[in-house]
DNA sequence: GATGAATGAGTATTCATTCAT
DNA sequence: CATGAATGAATACTCATTCAT
């Protein structure tokens, strides 16, 4: 309840501002002047909140990494009797976007990053073992049940972070962008299928 | 006899230099003065042959998409007995890697950049609506064949690419990363039978 | 009548071209890039026939000084008899404008040009002393028909391009640009009172 | 007591300097380079100041005009009695030179400059009202004690206008430079009978 | 905690110029 | 006669950063 202290506040309205000049201009017109402008402060102000704009940048792929983690751990802690679980996760995993996160450009120029910068791979790669884990655990659970019976809960995991990641992927640059939605519709049923070996059709009134 | 011009030439030499800084160090670090030490070049050479960076960087996208064309394509154009074909359009889309294609950091900064220009995002849409185009093209042959039951061409090509898509994304940043090929034989026995109805377990022989 | 060299020809072209980029924009602007572009020809091609940059704009305030000289003279050369020359020049001094030159920036470009740099100023000086002397022999006839009374030919003559030159200068910038004509009528008739001791009035139907 | 902030102290030198350098070399030679340099500073401090060279351009030429305005109203703020008001006028209108501003490249770059930046002639339209008003206002009061017969304060004001900077126009480049002072001499004779309708010998002793 | 002065390296771009063709 | 390749210096401007206040 104490508020926090001011310096997190500042450190938390940059990370915000740097953020939406990210996503709007990637991280080539991301100059600390930019963001200060936008916040109505000094240049100074950011460098004495970070100390150089390379530390900024470290924190933001931490700070966009912590975005994602709490929209896909959401997508799991809903607590549900285990017979509906396996819907309502289907449902939250197709469904038509994600707050701002779906198209966000600051998100694959943090991944861009990530791919020739081994420190920053490691956040992204922690991110998706720590979600993959916890995607396993809970499948894991389903399976038991009897819930889930063709596939391990691992590979299980992995699948639908590649159908999720490959979904979100295509759905930004797909051509026929209003019909996006059967796309996702029959996604949602293929992987329903995978997971239980039974068809989806009959389940359609949870789309 | 000279096939090119030199201006041709030229250009091509200038993308080649373009592309291999952007893939260390995103469009952030690809500056002309780089690229242009890296040529062993006076850096206004550059610019006498795209007349600025944003003409380059907007060339620069249609390059790499062209190379990513050239691959996929190449996954398609395989000629054999049609009850062949999808294990080796399978095998294909589910190999190691293409190239120096995969992991590559230029395409998702290309993507990314997408994402923000409309007109950089055009070439992607048209890109993968060619690309799904043909896909369906030639599933829907096999389907006419009886090889493929369960469905829709367009369908599938969707699917196809959504996996495909994610598969890579998800390679670059796995957790496990040696035993990533198990997640790809995986997903190729998995896409297989979403394809066919059949199981994939008596192809293994194909991976 | 035989055609000039095109050397000749293509030289005129581009003073013609680089006058107008210099009228617009000033020296500061009129590179040869600009100039060239407007031509429809190559940059190098200005070099060809000039050798260098400098070399342009020495040969230009010639070319500017011609130009005037051209309007200067007509002034005096037309013949008439002599009751009537005085009024004829008082006419053309004062006539509205000389076709483009007034308020032409390119004269004034070169003016500027002329205080700091002696070999062009020299340009100028040798142009307005032959003005002045052709002037001052024009008025010194009439001086001799007792046309002229009050006033020595050479003063007279340093009179009128004072006039004249601080006419157009304060024309340029002069508040109450639409009523400037009677600024012009006024100054006519006084000149004209300087020059004869005579009031103007009398003569008003000339202006 | 410290009357002037920093940045006003400094915006003054950069302002000064960048005179230095127009006055020799025209806007053409004056880069920020070069200016930066005379003053022992940064180029980007120049920016940091004024945001943009366009900026300094544009408050130079209201730089130059207040500096012409504190020279021209140093003719009219003489406080003489009326009888001699005229003359002291004509004596500071006609003297030698004022300061270093006669011959000064700077002031004819500005005024060329403003022959195709309309903004920039409006700063030019309203020194030149501003000082006619005021000289047409102290001509009025001698007009009413009846020292100013012949003419309408408003036209005497344009006619000295004109006079004026035709004179310093002629000046600069005039043939037999050495006996300008006999020009000066004669326009100012000259004019002193335009306005009072008097010949100037008799007051001979004031010039 | 925040600003502003100042720097120096780096940016894309423009420019005049040379040379080969 | 004219172009186009190539250079290298110069341009205005941006940027991250330091330091004093």
């Amino acid at each position: 309840m104490s508020p926090r202290s001011l310096a997190e506040i500042r450190r938390q309205e940059i990370m915000e501002h740097f953020y939406a000049v990210v996503s709007e201009e990637g991280f080539d017109g991301a100059s600390l002047a930019k963001v200060a402008s936008r916040m109505g402060v000094n240049p100074s102000l950011l460098l004495h909140y970070f100390g150089s704009r390379d530390q900024i940048v470290k924190e933001f792929v931490g700070f966009i990494i912590a975005r994602y983690e709490q929209v896909y751990i959401n997508i799991l802690k809903e607590v549900t009797a285990p017979e509906e679980k396996l819907e309502v996760l289907m449902d939250r995993v197709f469904a038509r976007d994600w707050g701002e996160l779906v198209g966000d450009r600051a998100f694959y120029e943090c991944y861009a990053l990530s791919l020739s910068h081994p420190e920053i791979k490691e956040q992204f790669t922690t991110f998706y073992a720590r979600f993959r884990d916890t995607l396993a655990e809970e499948l894991s659970e389903l399976a038991q049940k009897g819930l889930l019976t063709r596939i391990d809960p691992g590979r299980a995991a992995d699948l639908i972070i590649v159908i999720l990641e490959g979904k979100d992927f295509y759905n930004n640059i797909a051509p026929d962008q209003e019909n996006f939605a059967e796309v996702r519709k029959h996604l949602k049923s293929v992987t329903y299928s995978l997971l239980t070996g039974k068809d989806y059709e009959d389940n359609e009134n949870h789309l």
